[in-house]
RNA sequence: GCCGGGAUGGCGGAACUGGCAGACGCCAUGGACUUAAAAUCCAUUGGGCUACUCAGCCCGUGCGGGUUCGAAUCCCGCUCCCGGCACCA
């Protein structure tokens, strides 16, 4: 009777096994060439859902196969722990955030072991730990130190339903990244991290991520948005209040026909003080101040009033009304306009709106330059009724109108920036709290390195309203000034989650040390991360972050590399009937469900095999069902064992090493692990139908599997015998000889038309196989008659014969 | 609106440098084994037409053009879908 494959008693085996034997412990190694494959670590929700399982999976895959090709893999899993999820918990569920977040850990490890992935446990990070959350404060303070920690005010973010502000990356098209709640603007005081100040940098050094795809690093670029131009100062008429205006078009400064000031301008109240323009102009403020970012997205309508002044254009001395408008926005730029309506889309439409004049200087393709144009023309063009400019155009141009700029003191050339300083104070409990303390002596002091962490306080009430919980607790909030002894108060915002994240691939490089963020030695081993794996949804938020924090610790001498990680791959979406897998549909596969009825290696084999990696994944239980086929007719090919005797089957033996180099390379080069698997199971059909199958092939099989289905290999390889573990051996190798083939089938063709195969020996000449073409009957029934008048030869592939 | 990515059988997908379109898997159908079923194994499986002995021809990779001996692949022009950004001066 044959026996069946018992991929539960299997699993549970080998599972036992490694952790016994700490197989997958890793140690520095200055000998052994590194490779670090590190996955999104996730936030412990309480339950894997399959886009974990199939992130983890891709990770797994890779980590064996580097490790079996003989890299020192550092394969690290964590946990992003803090976060509102947990506050929400226990608000609903009276618990504590902290037991609910430690028992949804201990759920999901369970859960990722149970799948058999290849982690060094013992380096196991969890972000809401003191022993890493000291380090995130320490890090805090590393930043203040070198002044890109500040607190400032200002129009922030505010999300009703979280009760916190937000960073700018974290609002999506007007709401909140993860509750989908619009957001408000507030003004209010808050702590920032000084990204801006390393924006240039984060935009070059994306040049250097060769190994990132080409659709996040744009996503990057138009995040930071860096564009040149010119900040022309425009003089307001009565006060002499210098306006500067930023443009990157000042080859049309000549078009002027108005300025437009942000509502909340500070000027704006000066220069309407005691006029009939200054109530309207403070309600039209006011008005769009209070409109939400949603509104202010979605709300189209261009409006404006002139608030009664008027400003001199200093290239021509030209006066020009001023007016405040909703389109403008202080935040960016210099929260003033140059008003040019024939050149500028917006500047046109508000233009037309309000009857302001609307003034030609570029010429269009056709040199028509209309004195009243239809609509605006925002393309380059030669300069018209620009004085001495005529003519110019383009860059020249630009070139041109700025040095003149600059050498009359007008105006000078300055680069600026969509992107907005990091906002990281949050209104949480579930946060590392920002280590500062305010004295009415001693003003804002930071918390001394000794004095680390600043724990957050066990006895908390969650009521689910009002303010920050962290403000009631009076032995949280009352401290000692460090400076001065007196009685001080504590900062009780805590840190956005992402600062967390943007440093633990850092902390897997040295998890236990105690001197500091991490080993500058073991960092410096370690770094950077050779691989990295996770979700789209990153591509600004955590992965800008990370790399900010990466430069600054460049900078303070903790690392040696600029950029944290030299290769990323973005997973595509697990989807049920076309749409994402979620509560709310109730379309969600459980892994724990697929594990239990087909076992840990069904489960990654399918969701490795269904999708190239990059791809939105449709979940199919038939799919699964193949999957597990599939392993068990690997099972019974190897407990068969060898099969007849003699010499190897040339064939059978091309046929290994075929299978060897395509699935080296589809994991190696390309990622593509679908077409990896699909090598392994024409590898299989072929040994199925061999006559004679050795020994080699069969152990060829099984580690060329290894890497996918770990259990199933590991079983097989101790049936066969073999000694220590499959994870541990060397990765196969094709015998280049082995591949190549004795006799080849050449396709021939008639005019482009496949006509016949022909069965030639490999490595024919030109010659020959026009030759061999010619002699088929089939061919000859084609080009009798006809001229032939050309002769395309591919060797080993094709013969074209072009008749006539 | 701008920037990216995509469209291939009934389905997921493959085709790497322009060279046999549809690998591999799923589904389906037929056969073998079995008292029967499951499991397993073998075979067929893009569409159409002519043959049904053995095959042969035509069409076919979102649409319309082009380049080429030859195009899913390159170029031009469109349609639709997905994602990102969106008054950024």
């Amino acid at each position: 009777m044959e026996e069946r494959y018992d991929f539960k008693a299997v699993e549970e085996k080998w599972q036992r096994e490694w952790e016994r034997t700490q197989a997958y412990r890793v140690h520095e190694d200055v000998e052994r060439k590194k490779f670090y494959c590190l996955e999104m670590f996730p936030y412990p929700s309480g339950n894997l859902h399959m886009g974990h399982v199939r992130n983890y999976s891709i990770g797994d895959v890779l980590a064996r196969f580097k490790k079996m090709q003989g890299y020192n893999v550092l394969h690290p899993m964590g946990w992003d722990a803090f976060g509102m999820p947990a506050e929400n918990a226990a608000i609903q569920r009276k618990t504590h955030p902290a037991t609910w977040t430690w028992s949804n850990i201990e759920n999901m490890r369970r859960q990722l072991k149970r799948l058999g992935m290849d982690y060094d446990w013992t380096r196991e990070v969890a972000t809401c730990s003191p022993d890493y959350y000291k380090w995130t404060q320490w890090l805090f303070l590393l930043l203040y130190k070198r002044g890109l920690a500040y607190k400032g005010e200002g129009a922030v973010n505010w999300c009703p339903s979280c009760a916190t502000v937000l960073a700018n990356e974290q609002v999506e098209g007007g709401v909140c990244w993860r509750c989908k709640t619009p957001v408000e603007k507030r003004r209010l005081s808050q702590w920032f991290f000084k990204i801006t100040e390393y924006a240039d940098r984060l935009l070059e050094d994306l040049e250097l991520l060769e190994g990132w795809p080409e659709r996040v690093k744009t996503m990057q670029r138009n995040w930071i948005g860096r564009s040149e131009g010119v900040e022309i100062e425009f003089i307001a008429e009565k006060t002499g209040d210098k306006i500067p205006v930023f443009t990157t078009r000042q080859d049309t400064v000549y078009g002027v026909t108005y300025l437009v000031l942000a509502p909340e301008h500070p000027l704006v109240e000066k220069l309407t003080a005691g006029t009939e323009y200054e109530r309207e102009a403070r309600e039209f403020a006011a008005k769009a101040s209070a409109l939400s970012e949603l509104d202010r997205t979605t709300a189209l309508e261009k409006e404006g009033m002139f608030i009664g002044a008027y400003a001199i254009n200093p290239m021509n001395s030209q006066r020009v009304p001023l007016w405040i408008a909703n389109y403008v926005l202080m935040e960016y730029g210099t929260g003033a306009v140059m008003g040019v309506p024939a050149h500028d889309e917006r500047d046109f439409e508000f233009a037309q709106k309000y009857g302001l004049e609307v003034r030609t200087v570029i010429r269009r393709p056709d040199g028509s330059a209309p004195a009243d144009p239809s609509e605006a023309y925002t393309s380059y063009g030669p300069m018209v009724n620009s004085g001495p400019f005529d003519g110019l155009a383009g860059k020249e141009a630009l070139r041109a109108v700025a040095d003149y700029m600059e050498e009359k003191g007008i105006g000078k050339r300055r680069i600026n920036y969509r992107l907005r300083d990091w906002l990281i104070s949050r209104q949480r409990y579930w946060g590392a709290p920002i280590p500062i303390i305010y004295c009415d002596q001693c003003g804002t002091v930071p918390v001394p390195e000794e004095d680390l962490p600043v724990t957050l306080p066990e006895k908390v009430v969650f009521t689910g309203t009002g303010p920050s919980v962290l403000e009631g607790v009076e032995e949280f909030v009352n401290t000692t000034c460090p400076q001065c002894g007196r009685a001080a108060r504590r900062e009780t915002d805590t840190m956005d989650t992402f600062v967390c994240s943007s440093w633990y691939y850092l902390r897997y490089t040295s998890p236990g040390y105690e001197d500091g963020p991490l080993s500058v030695a073991s960092a410096n081993y370690w770094m950077p991360v050779d691989q990295y794996i996770g979700g789209i949804e990153h591509a600004v938020l955590h992965l800008l972050y990370s790399r900010f924090f990466m430069k600054v610790l460049n900078d303070a001498g903790l690392v040696k590399e600029r950029e944290p990680f030299k290769r990323l791959l973005t997973q595509g979406m697990v989807l049920k009937d076309g749409s994402a897998m979620s509560k709310s549909r109730g379309n969600i596969v459980a892994p724990d469900e697929i594990v239990e009825k087909y076992g840990a290696d069904t489960a990654r084999l399918f969701i490795l095999f269904a999708s190239p990696p990059e791809k939105d994944l449709e979940w199919s239980d038939a799919g699964v069902e193949g999957a597990h086929r599939f392993l068990n007719r690997v099972w019974r090919l190897v407990l068969r064992g060898p099969v007849g005797s003699g010499e190897p089957d040339p064939e059978v033996r091309r046929a290994l090493h075929l299978a060897i180099k395509k699935v080296t390379e589809d994991i190696e080069e390309r990622f593509n692990f679908n077409t990896a698997i699909s090598a392994i199971m024409e590898l299989v059909n072929t040994l199925y139908r061999a006559e004679r199958v050795t020994e080699e092939a069969l152990e060829t099989l099984v580690l060329l599997l290894a890497p996918f289905a770990p259990h199933l290999t590991e079983e097989l390889w101790h049936r066969m015998g073999k000694e220590g573990s499959v994870h541990t051996q060397a990765w196969p190798k094709y015998d280049p000889e082995a591949i190549i083939a004795d006799v080849v089938e050449v396709v021939v063709q008639v005019n482009g038309k496949v006509r016949d195969h022909i069965q030639v020996p490999a490595g024919a000449t030109r010659d020959d196989l026009a030759a061999r073409a010619l002699a088929s009957d089939r061919v000859q029934s084609f080009i009798a008659g006809k001229e032939i008048v050309k002769t395309v030869v591919v060797p080993d592939k094709l013969v074209n014969l072009v008749v006539k």
